[in-house]
DNA sequence: GTTGAAAGGTTATTACG
DNA sequence: CGTAATAACCTTTCAAC
């Protein structure tokens, strides 16, 4: 279902979807042709899920990322999927996985400043279903491409 | 610098970066060509910092996701630094955060299996200067599109 | 300095072998 | 899949704001 080209045009795309073809071919080494129909074909099965700009959090006034371990009062199916929407739909919160261990959540959150995140915590964490949480203030990006490794199965 | 129609066009590009000038303008408010001549401003001046397809991990046979908070044994900067280039070449660590509070880093993994798991904690965490480290498993990624709010200063 | 419109050059897409 | 023709797009120019 995906061979080695694949692979290899994934890889590149996941460094750069803005290359031409003929860039791709270059390093997939086939046509400029057959890298797009390929590009296209894995859109359309799901693979490929999106193709965005990355933004620089610190160049639009946000220089402050945190992760925040989220412990929930107890692991009621409705509560949980309640707060899951709101993490959806709060812009701050960049990354919210569901997770089994000594916390409920982890988010990945980008803020402006302190008091922003104060704010938001008085917002979203007061729920009477949120336990308590832990904060984790970021001092350096040191990896942040999210890129999947693919190889050839 | 950055003004009401920077703020649309960067919110567009963020969902999606492969739409068309003409596509941009009708959400931005703007002509195609002024759409595009400021999304290349914006990458020049580092805004935008890269642009990228995303791939879904479990496509590509990484249907295993996990948060490892990672504890140092002592902060020394010489240890801190060689520890961050080894996780910014492992193919598997989809982000890497130095951070404060209880863990001195934060790591996404992406994973086949749990023997993968395996292989990579005692390739990885069997390091002296490493005091122990915590996993929680991913049962759920709640939302993981890692955009930006960008609103006018 | 930035815009919109049109020209010109480049790129993606499609048909065919 | 690759080649080549077609269609779509991006880029640049330029006049006007």
């Amino acid at each position: 279902m995906i061979d080695g080209f694949d692979a290899k045009l994934l890889a590149a795309l996941q460094r750069d979807n803005q290359q031409t073809g003929a860039q791709l071919a270059e390093k997939v080494g086939l046509s400029s042709a057959a890298c797009l129909r390929r590009a296209q074909r894995l859109r359309e099965e799901g693979v490929i899920v999106a193709d965005v700009s990355v933004v620089a959090p610190e160049k639009v006034g946000r220089g402050l990322t945190m992760i925040v371990l989220v412990e929930m009062e107890r692991d009621q199916a409705e509560l949980l999927e309640s707060f899951k929407a709101r993490m959806r739909a709060a812009p701050e919160v960049m990354q919210c996985w569901y997770v089994t261990g000594r916390a409920d959540f982890v988010l990945t959150l980008t803020m402006r400043d302190m008091a922003d995140y104060q704010a938001f915590t008085t917002r979203h964490f007061a729920d009477p279903n949120v336990r308590g949480y832990e904060t984790l203030v970021s001092m350096d990006a040191v990896k942040r491409t999210g890129a999947t490794p693919v190889s050839i199965d």
